[in-house]
DNA sequence: TTGTGTTTTACGACCTCC
DNA sequence: GGAGGTCGTAAAACACAA
């Protein structure tokens, strides 16, 4: 497990957990969190407003092994705060960050409909039952073990750069930055870490996109034609749909009407980006398998000399 | 800066399902 | 027949080494 850099994880009620690997730029299994000093904050986008989670976890030398979660709701100003042991472990698995997080959910519920939903037709909403907090985190270890310092919780020593084209907004930016620019134009190094302006960051990403987005070479949103091409989609459309491919591979029919209404996408590029978004997952899986059956042919033939072609990669990878 | 490889949008061809 | 699936591919955008 690789704790050095930044990471994100997700949560969701299909899948285990997952971390966002961003040298594969991709998604891998993440069952056991760390066994190291280390923080979590949780971001559910689906929120409004914002709720964040700061999941603290000792590390197991410790003789007080303990995993804390803090709550705390944006504005700052009127910040309800809860602190709660959750119990001894020596580690933080995420199946407890999970379970935490998901009632922090429910308290929410009628924002997070509003969010996915822009409609006042409530017979689109989720029930309970169907909304499991897809949620993201963003972790890092901390600085010389030190988790009993509370005023590290919510304000990060340690600034957060994505390097995903499927990440949040970076942690300090300045507060006149568009968040809906694409990548390119949103890569600059922080420079600026008031707390205050994280906040406004974080607030101003969660705020629904009620315009499309304009691409960094102006296109008037066209699809392919003979003098442009493609656009490029934002950072929060990427991520959105990123998001929303993590809860499903297929996209819902009301689903993909929301996702347009909200991203300011047409409905056809919403079922192109699934579509494209699930062969990379196949052609990923694909490597993945080549790799395996590499390694399984070496050691095979590390214990025998035979060079049955059955034991191929390509033997294997279509059997498999 | 430039060349090169990879990733991201977008589409056509063809298929299955209702 | 229409909608949406995969597969293959074009071309823009991007990453990165030299």
């Amino acid at each position: 497990m690789n704790n050095n850099y930044p990471s994100i994880i997700t949560v969701d009620h299909e899948a285990n957990p997952r971390l966002y690997e961003t040298s594969y730029n991709t998604y891998i299994p993440y069952p056991d969190y760390t066994t190291t000093a280390s923080k979590l904050e949780a971001f559910d986008y689906n929120y409004w407003p914002t709720t964040t989670h700061n999941i603290l976890a000792i590390p197991p030398s410790s003789t007080t092994n303990s995993i804390i979660d803090q709550i705390q709701t944006t504005p700052s100003s009127s910040i309800n705060q809860s602190i709660e042991t959750l119990g001894s472990s020596p580690s933080v698995h995420l199946s407890q960050i999970n379970t935490s997080t998901t009632i922090s959910a429910t308290h929410h519920h009628h924002h997070i409909h509003q969010h996915l939903y822009p409609t006042n037709e409530s017979s689109n909403w989720l029930t309970p039952t169907e909304y499991q907090s897809p949620t993201t985190y963003r972790h890092y270890n901390y600085p010389n073990n030190n988790v009993c310092d509370q005023s590290q919780w919510s304000t990060p020593t340690l600034p957060m750069k994505y390097e995903s084209s499927y990440s949040p907004p970076p942690y300090y930016e300045p507060s006149s930055h568009n968040l809906d620019q694409p990548l390119s134009d949103s890569k600059e190094e922080p420079s600026d870490s008031s707390y205050a302006k994280c906040h406004e960051q974080q607030m101003n990403w969660f705020k629904p996109q009620l315009t499309p987005v304009p691409p960094k070479n102006p296109t008037n949103g066209k699809t392919r034609t003979r003098d442009k091409y493609r656009i490029v989609y934002t950072d929060r459309q990427r991520y959105e749909l990123e998001n929303e491919f993590t809860i499903s591979k297929y996209i819902s029919i009301p689903r993909k009407a929301a996702l347009s209404s909200t991203l300011g996408l047409s409905e056809r590029q919403i079922k192109i980006w699934f579509q494209n978004r699930r062969a990379k997952e196949r052609k990923i899986n694909k490597k993945r398998q080549e790799i395996c059956s590499r390694q399984l042919n070496n050691s095979n033939d590390a214990d025998s000399a035979s060079d049955d072609d059955l034991e191929s990669p390509t033997y294997y990878q279509n059997y498999v």
